[in-house]
DNA sequence: TAAATGAACTTTTTT
DNA sequence: AGTTCATTTA
């Protein structure tokens, strides 16, 4: 097969471009993710084994979407399209004895993040009234940047400095669990490879060809870990749009697209301008509203598309008139258009909910990527610790999450009593449930309960070579938790025991798909999924996201709604950076239509609590030239 | 000790 | 506004 057949100019010559680093700076719709798919079906079929190529994305979705797009193309078996995420997982999974952790480590998300970090300052008789969350989120933020505890605590400042001491025992407290948090995935996989020269040189070997999606949202550490993996052969190919750089809240640098040249002083640079997706005038209006943006390379981005339907910009004059009007043009485009064709895209997760409501009541099917996920409610986080506490013993989250759960009268000072015994003995708590010995200080009535408990860990435990969906089945009937659930028998009980249910056929689905399926490997790819689940694409239906979830995509007919100020730009965007990011979040939701494009807002919000709090609309809208807009007021 | 009631708290975006 | 947390009550 020829892939680089079709291709226009720099397209071919991206495809084609061989040894040596490369970079492609794609605007939207240019065509990218079909010039790095042919790239690397071209790699695969003429030069290299699948598995020496490294393909990196940032979102679950896109290692999705490449991955079947690569093997529809070559039949080849890629083993390493993945998230950064993941990857960084996956070797730790294989090489974390050289950091000292153990292969079944868990990882730990946001809230487990947020528990031991109260953990950490109640043992440090920190004042915790300005904020558990305060904390947690300085310490992302300079994991983010790559900065260790450390480096913190050298700090002039006496607030940094009280967040180094946080930081620090945080991070004590995780090696003690055997976890990683998210942030530390990247990390602790950048000291791996600095640390230990002979695992790097061999991935270095391994991997001799690296591409990386989305480059203008690498963090410090991501950018690091992707250098130091192509120093060797150079063969690195990242792609990237400065213009959809969106996530600086985390740590990216849109540097590290711009110094790529300087990083690697061979590296040719290709553009990929015209667009395929979108009409010219569509085309033209995100043109418009990105050239404001003053901390900018400017771009060429042009269409040889027909100009189509104008953009419409409607006021409404409330939030539930704005998803009236969504839902009236959704119907009114059902003759022309499958549901799948429509996208609603909003800043907040929180703006959903009124969507739904008026999407439910009109009867149209929909889904809604991310948001308020399914391996985040209580029940399935339950049956997961259980999962994930026999996997790690040591993770002590996950044990203080079903040691009581269901009540086996084990209390709160009994709990006090053994991480007292624990850390006296400088050992686990789980060590502690395993030496009656040690128990001299409770009372019977406390040792009858552990000694219940240790009675049905045992019986798990003998149970644990099983398949993993026999396995939860077991774990959550033989610890009680199912018929927990049950005797709370109130409406949500159904729902529960259907989330339990549901997170039963996930793990059914893994081992049909895996072969090498076993505990911790499943454990790990709950823990970073982040897409909902399970697949409703069967049905035909409404897709709604974040502005943020949107890129990468493409429909025919998409809704922005909720374009005011306070909103998007959102209010607690201040600094020039961050309007200038809010704006680039804009010219992502607008690049991703093709077709028709509808953006709204409405007059009178019911923000917070305060109902009636007064809109005006984004100032992005007046930066949309006149003549390329239709402004509908029959809702106002 | 476990359920029930009342208080407090919240980050916008994601892995 | 909706959940989580702490305190009270049975």
């Amino acid at each position: 097969m020829n892939f680089l057949q079709g291709l226009n100019k720099p397209q071919h010559d991206a495809v084609n471009h061989d040894e040596g680093p490369l970079l492609i700076l794609a605007g939207p719709g240019s065509g990218k993710t079909r010039v790095i798919t042919h790239r690397i079906a071209r790699l695969v079929s003429t030069k290299i084994y699948s598995s020496q190529v490294l393909a990196l994305t940032f979102t679950n979705k896109a290692a999705k979407e490449m991955l079947k797009r690569v093997e529809s193309l070559t039949n080849y078996n890629i083993g390493w399209i993945t998230t950064f995420h993941s990857f960084c997982s996956r070797i730790l999974r294989k090489e974390c004895t050289a950091i000292d952790y153990q292969p079944d480590f868990t990882i730990y998300d946001a809230d487990d993040q947020k528990k031991i970090i109260k953990q950490v300052l109640t043992e440090l008789d920190i004042d915790l009234s300005i904020g558990v969350s305060k904390y947690q989120y300085a310490i992302s933020r300079y994991k983010n940047h790559g900065k260790s505890s450390q480096e913190i605590l050298e700090s002039k400042n006496y607030w940094d400095r009280l967040i180094g001491k946080v930081y620090k025992t945080y991070q004590e407290t995780l090696h003690r669990n055997n976890a990683f948090d998210f942030d530390d995935l990247l990390l602790k996989t950048l000291e791996l490879f600095q640390k230990n020269e002979d695992i790097l040189e061999f991935y270095q070997n391994k991997f001799q060809y690296i591409l990386i999606d989305e480059f203008q949202d690498t963090n410090e550490p991501q950018y690091q870990i992707a250098k130091l993996l192509a120093q060797e052969h150079q063969n690195i190919c990242a792609t990237g749009d400065p213009d959809q750089s969106i996530y600086s809240w985390r740590g990216a640098n849109i540097q590290n697209i711009l110094n790529f040249e300087s990083d690697f002083p061979d590296a040719k640079v290709i553009k990929l301008e015209q667009n395929y997706r979108s009409t010219s005038t569509i085309l033209k209006v995100a043109d418009s509203l990105i050239s404001h943006n003053t901390f900018r390379k400017a771009k060429e981005l042009w269409t040889e598309n027909g100009e189509g339907e104008s953009v419409k910009i409607v006021r409404a004059d409330d939030e539930r008139h704005e998803a009236e009007m969504v839902r009236r043009k959704i119907q009114q485009s059902r003759s022309d258009y499958s549901l799948c064709d429509i996208v609603i895209f909003y800043r907040t997760n929180a703006q959903s909910r009124i969507l739904e409501t008026e999407l439910v009541e009109a009867n149209i099917p929909y889904t809604i990527v991310g948001g308020l996920e399914f391996y985040k409610r209580g029940e399935v986080k339950d049956a997961l610790a259980y999962l994930k506490f026999m996997a790690n013993p040591v993770d002590e989250i996950s044990l203080f999450r079903i040691i009581n759960n269901p009540p086996r009268g084990i209390s709160k000072k009994c709990l006090k009593c053994l991480i007292e015994i624990a850390r006296e003995n400088d050992i686990s708590i789980c060590e502690v449930l395993e030496a009656e010995a040690l128990w001299t200080r409770m009372t019977t009535r406390q040792q009858n309960s552990l000694r219940k408990f240790m009675g049905i860990v045992t019986r798990l435990r003998g149970k644990m070579d099983l398949p993993i969906s026999q396995f939860i089945e077991f774990v959550i009937e033989e610890s009680g938790y199912m018929n927990h659930v049950k005797k709370n028998d109130e409406k949500k009980e159904e729902e529960r025991q259907a989330n339990i249910l549901e997170l039963l056929i996930s793990a059914k689905e893994y081992e049909k798909i895996h072969n090498d399926a076993n505990l911790s490997n499943f454990l790990q790819h709950i823990s970073l999924l982040t897409d909902s689940g399970k697949d409703t694409a069967d049905q035909d239906h409404v897709t709604l996201m974040t502005l943020h979830a949107a890129k990468g995509l493409e429909f025919p007919i998409v809704f922005i709604v909720g374009v005011a100020e306070g909103i998007c730009p959102h209010s607690r965007s201040e600094t020039q950076n961050e309007i200038e990011e809010e704006r680039r979040l804009l010219f992502v939701g607008i690049t991703r239509a093709k077709k028709i494009l509808t953006i709204s807002y409405s007059r009178i919000s019911s923000r917070g609590d305060t109902y009636g709090f007064r809109n005006s609309p984004s100032r992005f809208l007046k930066e949309i030239p006149l003549h390329l807009i239709e402004r509908d007021t029959q809702y106002d």
